[in-house]
Formats: structure tokens, sequence, C-alpha cells
DNA sequence: ATGAACATTTGAAAAATTTCAAACATAAAA
DNA sequence: TTTTATGTTTGAAATTTTTCAAATGTTCAT
């Protein structure tokens, strides 16, 4: 198999994986390609090499810019957009789930402390105010390991960065 | 607000939380009913709460039973299907993500691997083994991480399991 | 066996999403 | 200024997903 063939079978695997998410899949392929130049690369230049038009490609690469996967650089002499993958970007998608994940902590703790206003005994407000403790304490336990898991990683990469840096 | 208020702004958050995730909103609403109802509920019955018909209520209760997120309980005299919640429905979501995260491992270690097998060195092939690489490193550290956390969350809310069948 | 009470499948309609091409806006160069 | 190269927005077309109503299976009681 070419390397061509490579990276166009990375860009499907990314595609799929971002519509799994719950993300367009235009948003895995430019990731992906991304991912795959070492040089940063135009809008034009993505939007040919995924075939696709100008304008939704100029959309999702800034959600991508937004969300931290992607930064925009600055090319010396050039006027265009140039963008290249996060240096961290496995780091930064992990988080970018992490927060959103808070928001089930958040839609338990308000669940519960609304029933628990109302100050009614009946099974099902019983039931439920217990099943969103549970709920709560869950999510609020999975944070705690997300923070962890993020700052061991960062802790593991920053070292290599720096040498990126020196070489 | 009241009762039937806040199980009502329940669904909707997870309505709009398993839509996010790339799931059907149906899906999320399916759950967010049983989650809060302390007897089980019949095929019928979720479809007339949620003002559905009775097809795609069907089609996605069998998805989530799949996915162990609910389960299929018999309830006696009844020749209806009843459904209730999984006892431990937060860590089972949490399980199947972490299984889907698996992938992500396995893209990483093929691509890096049939790289290496073209023996090639231009840049773009160094460069894209070397994420490959980190890509497979992040993914095998949080596949760590998830099994560590699962297993904690699990050994916390076993003994309240017992409790709860004392009772 | 037959009928009754269900669940499931199916194909079409409705709704939402994605994509494109073209119009528009912006900022730099001339 | 005016022009030119670029990014962004927009509205319509295409595609995909969701939903429904009706047809079809399936299981259990008679």
């Amino acid at each position: 198999m070419s390397k061509d063939q490579i990276i166009q079978q990375l860009i499907n695997s990314y595609s799929d994986a971002y519509q799994n998410l719950g993300y367009s899949s235009l948003m895995g392929k430019i990731v992906a390609l991304l991912l795959s130049e070492p040089e940063p690369l135009s809008l034009d230049e993505i939007s040919e090499s995924l075939t696709m038009s100008k304008g939704p490609v100029s959309q999702i690469c800034r959600k991508l810019k937004d969300h931290r996967l992607i930064e925009k650089v600055w090319v010396p002499g050039e006027r265009k957009d140039y963008y290249k993958a996060a240096d961290d970007i496995f780091g930064q998608a992990f988080s970018n789930y992490a927060n959103s994940m808070k928001r089930n902590l958040s839609i338990a703790e308000k669940c519960k402390a609304e029933l628990d206003a109302l100050s009614l005994n009946d099974e099902q407000t019983e039931h439920l105010s217990s099943r969103m403790h549970e709920m709560a304490e869950f999510y609020q336990a999975m944070a705690e390991h997300n923070k962890a898991f993020i700052e061991e990683w960062r802790s593991k990469i920053k070292p290599e960065m720096m040498d990126s840096i020196e070489t």
C-alpha cells in the first residue's frame, strides 16, 4: 500500500470516528489531513485535497480552531491563512470531551436540588432523587479522574515538546 | 416547578446530551424517562409518555438493551415487554464509551505499522509516523485510565447495590 | 389450530443536516 | 483610491436521518 493510500485510510477512519462522536465527518477529515502534513496547509490546499468547496472547509476550520484542535499559523510573505494540527491535539480533544461531560454533573445536581425543594416523599420522587445523587457522584468522580489523566499526559509530553524545540 | 416539569426538563437535557454525543435524541429521552420511573414501563407506556409512535421506540429500546443501558424485565401476569434503566447505567455508559475509544488505538497502531513497512524516510512519513506513535501512546494511557476508573466505580457502588437488595 | 395481543419491520413522508456555488466582505497591494 | 487576493456568509439543492402508519411476524391463551 502506498503512502497516499495509508493517509487516505487514516482520513476515512477519522471521518467515521468523528461522525460517531456526533461531529461532522468533514471535521475528522480535516484533522486527519493536517495530522499527516508536516507543513501547514492553506484553506485552498485543504479543500483541494479533500475535494470539498471552500465554504464548509472555512466554517469547520474555524470551529476546530475554536476548540483548539488546529491552529492558524502565519507563513512569512503569504497572505493566506495556514493551518496545522495543534501540538497536543489528543490531549486537547480529551480536554474538550472532559469539559462537555461536566454538564452531566450540573444536570444531576440541578435535578436533585429541584426535586428536594418540593419536599414530596412519594416513591417516584425518592427514586429519581437517589438516581440523581448516584449520577452526580459518578460524574464528580469522573471529572476528578479526567483531570488527573490530562495532567499526567501533559507532564509526560511536555519534556518531549522541549526536545523538538531544541533540535 | 412541579415534579412533572422537572422530569420533562431532565428528558430534554438527556435528549440534547445524547444528540451531542452522536446518538439519536430519542435514545436520550427513553433513558431519562426510564431513569425517572421506579417501576418498569411497557413499550406502549414509553411511546405514550414521549408522544412517539411505537416503531422507533421499539428499535431504540433494542439498541439500548444491546448496549446494556436498559433491561427487559418480566412482569408476572403480563405479556408485554417491560423496560427499566440498568442498575449501573452510568458505569455502563462509560464502559461503552471506553470500548469505542479503543478503536482509536487500533487506528494509530495500524497506520504506524503500515507506514513503517514502507521503509521510506521522507519528511512526511517520519512526521506522520511519529504522530501516530504519539496517538497510540495517548489512547493506550487512556485505556488504562478508563479501566482503573470503571473498576473503582464498580467497587464503590457494589456494596450499595447489596444494601438495596437487603431492604 | 385459531385468535388475540403484542413487537418488529418496512417504505414513504417529514425534518434536519451537509454541501455547493455564488454573492459578499475584508484587508493588503498597487 | 482602486484593484486583487482572500475568507465568510447565504440560500438553494442534495443527502441523510428521523418518524409515522400500516403491514407483517411472533407468542401465548383458548
